[in-house]
DNA sequence: TCCTTTCTTGACCAATCGGTCTATAATTAG
DNA sequence: CTAATTATAGACCGATTGGTCAAGAAAGGA
């Protein structure tokens, strides 16, 4: 009965893990159709066949960024290997790591929150589950940093590093310093996670 | 002997105002030539005669905006009218009064770090100098506010808080609510503020 | 009244944009 | 083998992109 069809030559995941990057990189407007003809090696059709439209590839590619990057980071800040106060640092230097590694992409969920969510419900709606995520992971860890401390502030303080963090990889596309990334993250440890 | 030719017949200022509107609220590759006709009125050529190329527009809307924006925001923060205190978290709350106001444009200088800055030079060039002055006055403040202070620790502080200006202005465009930005602030008063 | 200079307008340009569609290839069910 | 189904490749599409240019208009100097 169903007719299996010809089947797919590409490793989807290959070519999403492609596009991720590019829109990653450059933005939505930033990132043409034959950029991502060029780096996935395939054709227009086999593209829309499998992504949809450019509209779709990007969200795809967000999505996929979320599963793979902020629910890792959400599951290290999350996971009790080492103190919660070490994991809570852990996430903040990330930004500093990247610069590190001349990783100039910046953190995908920022970007596309300064790039295209005000424009788009869609991905406004991802941005935000995004951040929700992280928002409540932050808080988890905080709470267990500070015991004693009321969820309520434990939530004020998980938004203020999830601001902080936010702006450290905007800034850093912009030419932030390893130093001036440090400072903030020593600060935040000194009065955010004291108090 | 200097001829002077045809004078100019639009008022300069009010089309760079215009034009700055346009970058600030769709950023760079969202705006086109066509919108910048529209909004200004002006032909193709009158454009190109008075502010060079697409380029060339977009980093002189920046530096009409660091001008007419963030010199104010520093003359605010360095202005002795209301105690120190006052003037951070004056200044903390502006992205929770653009948003109150519905103005979903954010900011401008937050806005060209996320989407120019890490693709030109010049950009970067000007974000960097802008982010330089509110650095600046921000340690000003925060050393007036916190008598006693080092001078390193105040930098360090102003740091954080340029992050998270700026990561609250892009949070901003992704649908943080005002409850969520006042909160951030909240916290910044009670611990970034207060050891 | 020219002449020179600058500004304005819009036609025009090649290149690129996102997107569609057709012809062909590859697969399996029957 | 045939029929049905899906994937691939890329030709093709109209629209739009940023940018140039030529013709005419508006000013002051000579």
């Amino acid at each position: 009965m169903l007719n299996p069809g010809r089947p797919r030559e590409f490793d989807e995941t290959d070519a999403l893990n492609k596009i991720m990057n590019l829109f990653w990189q450059n933005g939505y407007e930033g990132t043409g159709l034959s950029d991502i003809i060029k780096a996935t090696g395939l054709a227009k059709g086999s593209l829309y066949g499998a992504f949809g439209n450019k509209q779709s590839m990007y969200l795809k590619a967000l999505m996929h960024y979320e599963q793979q990057v902020i629910d890792t980071a959400v599951a290290a800040l999350r996971g009790p290997s080492i103190p919660p106060l070490e994991r809570l640092d852990a996430f903040l230097s990330l930004p500093i790591a990247a610069i590190a590694d001349e990783d100039s992409r910046g953190c995908f969920l920022c970007n596309a929150s300064a790039d295209r969510a005000s424009l788009d419900e869609e991905t406004k709606a991802a941005t935000k589950r995004g951040h929700e995520k992280l928002r409540a992971a932050l808080a988890t860890a905080v709470a267990a940093a500070l015991p004693g401390i009321s969820t309520q502030r434990a939530e004020r303080k998980a938004e203020v590093l999830l601001n902080v963090y936010t702006g450290m990889r905007i800034m850093s596309r912009a030419g932030s310093s390893v130093g001036m990334l440090e400072s903030t993250v020593q600060e935040v440890q000194d009065s955010v996670m004291m108090v």
